[in-house]
RNA sequence: GGGCGAUUAGCUCAGCCGGCUAGAGCGCCUCCCUUACAAGGAGGAGGUCAUCUGUUCAAGUCAGAUAUCGCCCA
């Protein structure tokens, strides 16, 4: 036995059970592949490589059925260029995921009775640690399950000092270009987080609330000015109010001063093209600490910014007395009620609109003025769409090329610090002389005034910084290491469709930034599984399948390959645990067609001389055809036209026909059917591969058809066949099908056995059934096959396309029954000579169409008038 | 408000460049535990391809509109 099959340690080869269980096998296999090292990667090969990072998983997450996607679909993609000769690379590795990994850290403290200010900065980051080296692996490691090609080697982390390093290089650069800066502005704050969050972890949910329509009286004479708001409680916080510089109604009060309602503020009434005239009255308060486009109104005139909300949500003592301490929900009620009794309030309209709430917690967005740092977005997205215009990084399907860059085209600046501890610390200190510090290394003191009393930053990045750098910083950038000089750019990246401007719109500028190239070439965007009823599938609701359960159901290779089949380029598709039922019956269908293969295979080496038949000849016409759609689909990233190919192959060509015509052969130990079955299975089992690993690989080993692993073997190529040779096997399996046909609608009980007749012209046809009629007779349950001109008395009839069949019945035939499947086999071909006739009755057809498309109709015109007659002529006779 | 996608058999989905009788899996009906597989085999029923209008010799496929559903952005 070959060393590297005992290594895998399959024994037991006679114990072939008739059900495959995937247990064992995926045990083993999973091992021995990465004992082998096949999944590590060689940065000194000659060979060209393939390279893909998979997309790095929460720390703190498990896996769902969208991972199981993202790494599943590379993993046929990463095997498939290995066995084509590449030098493969797909790198591991996890995100630090600020927020949630924080979160649940926290959560335990809490547990506890603590919270992180009690441990302080220091302690709290050392329990996120010893909770990252507890628990932070788990996920990485279920993608073993899965059967991933990962090189386990070269797992990163996003907080490894390797990252780390490329993080602090990555900000300095751009502070340097002056790409980084920080300021006040209105930044998305999330009460519950206690951090600002970025415009993209907003999520906009519609909720019914009111529209207030408030009096502000004119602080001069009598009158007021009515604005409508959705937020009341922000007015405490008015410096202003705004109008159309077009709007006639205002025109006269512009400049006015207005007195704020229940404060003792006076405030400008100012004209700012941003206002809308139609919405509301036409007048709109200003808020510029509270709202993104108030700020910018309050920027324009030089209105002042006053806080009203703070970071807890609360009412801050820049509101008046009474409503200091309030949560904006309690001030919002006050104040409405305080306007009314006031006599302020002119009305109140039920409204319907978007509220900012944290994509994280749920919690509503406050959206305040706050100092931050931000990546100006500007100069890096030029490059960034150029990049995707030119072709050079192409979106899969190609309409999110167009998602990308109308996104792109419209970028803001990305605020990058968030109030967190768990994360990039920014690299940037403060010194009391005023001196701001931004450094690779942590300085030692203040290079201008030499004090040493200076301070870090308090906060993090946002955890999308160092996930934009994950490309490149994997492989060792700033460095210049091989890994990068070998395996970058990389090749290939698969996600879903909601991290494309959070996660490959950065990595794609900040790798057209960093590496002067992009990060990638292709990206897949992959459909979004619901569950059974279209809902999306959530954990904390409870509702979709668990894929590791799957696996444990029904096996790995079945899991992958329902997968592959469902991925059809589509936005979404429902899963449910029954639909893998369809891998896993075909793992069963392959695993007993070698069953049965295994004795003609396992020790036969074709010698090439073998004399194969037209059915050999079939068979492997068959596989070219399967192969050439294999490649193509999974060329273009057609996963399920890919799978959808091997399934019909193997189960409709390769079993149903192949096989049953070859059981004889294989009794009779007939070399000829040895070598195909060999080279046949042999190549199968390679093509299948990629997609199903485990059972292939135990398969491989069982019909003994290499001494090493399936995955080091060569991607198969097509076979030379005899074409002129296998149009007479179609005849057959016609000529069968129609039997089986007579009998199942003449009610031929299944056990009796029933003669046949064929009248046919083809001197050929006769021959090789003649030669061939052990096939007819198994296939189609026939006592005995005659050749004949007439129909014999009280016979059945089907008209095959180069033959006439009849079968006798014994007996009385049901002549009723005969003329009504007559009927209906004449009307089925009497409508395609129709829709044919059609074509033809059109004129402009003949000199229209394209000839070949003339010439096949005609053709096709000729066979089914021929065959309608001679199904009128049957009739005829009965 | 803007963009994108979907609408094909009872269910879930394929159907590439327009051109073989529109396919598959599951479900359903009839028959069969035939020595690889009942997680199987043989046969079958079931579809106005959402609607309308175009383009074309020819439309499930292309274009425009409508309806319904979904996703994303503001």
């Amino acid at each position: 036995m070959p060393e590297t099959i005992r290594a895998g340690q399959v024994d037991a080869l006679d114990d072939f059970g008739s059900r495959y269980d995937p247990v064992p096998v995926e045990q083993k296999w999973y091992k021995f592949w990465e004992d082998k090292g096949f999944f590590t990667a060689n940065s000194d090969s000659d060979k060209p490589k393939y390279s893909i990072v998979i997309p790095p998983p929460n720390v703190t997450g498990s896996l769902h059925m969208g991972h199981a996607l993202d790494n599943g679909l590379p993993d046929v993609l990463i095997r498939r260029k290995k066995m084509q000769g590449y030098e493969t690379l797909w790198l591991p590795g996890t995100d630090h995921a600020g927020i949630g990994t924080q979160v649940k850290v926290e959560r335990m403290l809490a547990e506890e009775g603590l919270t992180r200010f009690d441990l302080g900065r220091e302690k709290f980051l050392e329990r996120v640690w010893e909770w990252k080296e507890k628990y932070g692996n788990r996920i990485v490691e279920q993608l073993r399950r899965l059967g991933c090609c990962l090189d386990w080697t070269r797992l990163r982390f996003t907080m490894d000092p390797m990252l780390a390093r490329a993080v602090r290089e990555a900000f300095v650069r751009y502070y340097e270009k002056g790409l980084i800066y920080r300021g006040v502005y209105i930044v998305n704050w999330c009460p519950r987080c206690g951090t600002a969050v970025s415009d993209l972890e907003v999520k906009y949910v519609e909720q019914d609330s009111s529209l207030w329509y408030i009096k502000y009286p004119l602080a001069v004479g009598g009158g007021h000015v009515v604005v409508a708001t959705t937020r009341p409680e922000t007015m405490l916080g008015d410096t202003g109010v705004a109008v159309n510089p077009g709007d006639e109604r205002y025109r006269d009060i512009v400049g006015k001063m207005l007195r704020l309602p229940l404060t003792e503020r006076e405030i400008p009434v100012v004209a700012d093209q941003a206002v809308e005239m139609e919405f509301g009255t036409g007048a709109v308060k200003v808020t510029p600490a509270h709202d993104p486009a108030d700020f910018e109104i309050g920027e324009r005139h030089g209105l002042a910014r006053i806080k009203v909300i703070g970071e807890d949500a609360k009412m801050t003592d820049d509101a008046p007395r009474q409503y200091r301490g309030m949560t904006r929900e309690e001030c919002r009620d006050q104040l409405v009620k305080d306007l009314g009794q006031a006599g302020l309030l002119a009305r109140t309209e039920p409204y319907r609109h978007s509220v900012g709430t944290c994509d994280r917690c749920g919690d509503t967005i406050e959206p305040l003025a706050s100092e931050q740092w931000f990546v100006k977005m500007k100069p890096l997205a030029g490059p960034a769409i150029e990049a995707v215009e030119g072709g050079r990084v192409k979106f899969h399907p190609e309409r999110w090329n167009k998602v990308y860059l109308s996104w792109m085209r419209s970028i803001r600046d990305w605020c990058i610090s968030r109030q967190l501890w768990w994360g990039h610390r920014i690299p940037v200190w403060y010194c009391p002389c005023g001196e701001i510090i931004v450094s690779r290394e942590d300085p030692a003191g203040c290079p201008e005034c030499g004090s040493e009393d200076i301070s870090q930053d308090e906060d993090v990045l946002d955890t999308w910084f160092s996930s934009a750098l994950w490309p490149f910083s994997t492989m060792g950038w700033p460095e210049d290491t091989p890994d990068l000089a070998k395996f970058y750019p990389t090749d290939f990246l698969t996600t879903d469709p909601d991290i494309i401007f959070r996660w490959e719109a950065r990595m794609i500028f900040s790798a057209l930034e960093f590496t002067g190239r992009v990060p990638f070439d292709d990206v897949y965007i992959h459909s979004t599984i619901l569950a059974k009823g279209g809902e999306r599938m959530s954990r904390s609701k409870g509702i979709g399948e668990d894929p590791l359960e799957m696996i444990d159901r029904y096996g790995t290779d079945a899991v992958r390959f329902v997968i592959y089949y469902l991925e059809s380029q589509s936005q979404s598709y429902q899963l449910w645990a029954e639909r893998f039922e369809l891998g896993r019956n075909l793992c069963n269908k392959i695993w007993n067609a070698c069953r049965l293969v295994a004795p003609s295979v396992r020790e036969y080496s074709p010698t090439g001389t073998e004399r194969t038949t037209p059915i050999d000849d079939w068979i492997m016409e068959r596989f070219n055809a399967v192969l050439a759609k294999v490649d193509e689909g999974l060329d273009r990233y057609a996963f399920s036209v890919a799978a959808a190919a091997l399934y019909d192959y193997f189960w409709h060509d390769l079993c149903d026909w192949y096989l049953e015509f070859a059981k004889q052969r294989m009794k009779d130990r007939d070399p000829a059917a040895r070598a195909t079955l060999r080279r046949v299975f042999r190549r199968t089992l390679q093509l299948l591969h990629p997609f199903m690993p485990f059972i292939t690989e135990e398969l491989w080993h069982r019909l003994g058809l290499g001494a090493g692993s399936i995955l080091e073997s060569d991607w198969p190529g097509r076979f030379e066949t005899d074409v002129s040779r296998t149009a007479r096997v179609e005849s057959v399996r016609e000529l069968i099908v129609a039997v089986r046909n007579i009998r199942s609608e003449m009610r031929v009980p299944a056990g009796k056995h029933v003669d046949c007749v064929v009248k046919t012209s083809d001197a050929g046809l006769v021959g090789f059934l003649e030669a061939n009629v052990e096939l007819v007779k198994t296939g189609a349950k026939v006592r005995e096959l005659h050749f004949a001109d007439e129909r014999p008395a009280g016979s059945s009839i089907a008209v095959i396309p180069d033959a006439e069949v009849y079968v006798p019945l014994e007996g009385v035939v049901d002549i009723e029954r005969e003329i009504e499947r007559i009927r209906k086999e004449i009307d089925n071909v009497r409508s395609v000579v129709l829709s044919i006739d059609r074509k033809f009755s059109n004129p402009d057809f003949e000199t229209r169409a394209r000839p070949e498309v003339v010439e096949s109709e005609r053709k096709r015109r000729g066979e089914f008038a021929e065959r309608l007659a001679r199904l009128e002529h049957q009739l005829q006779s009965l």
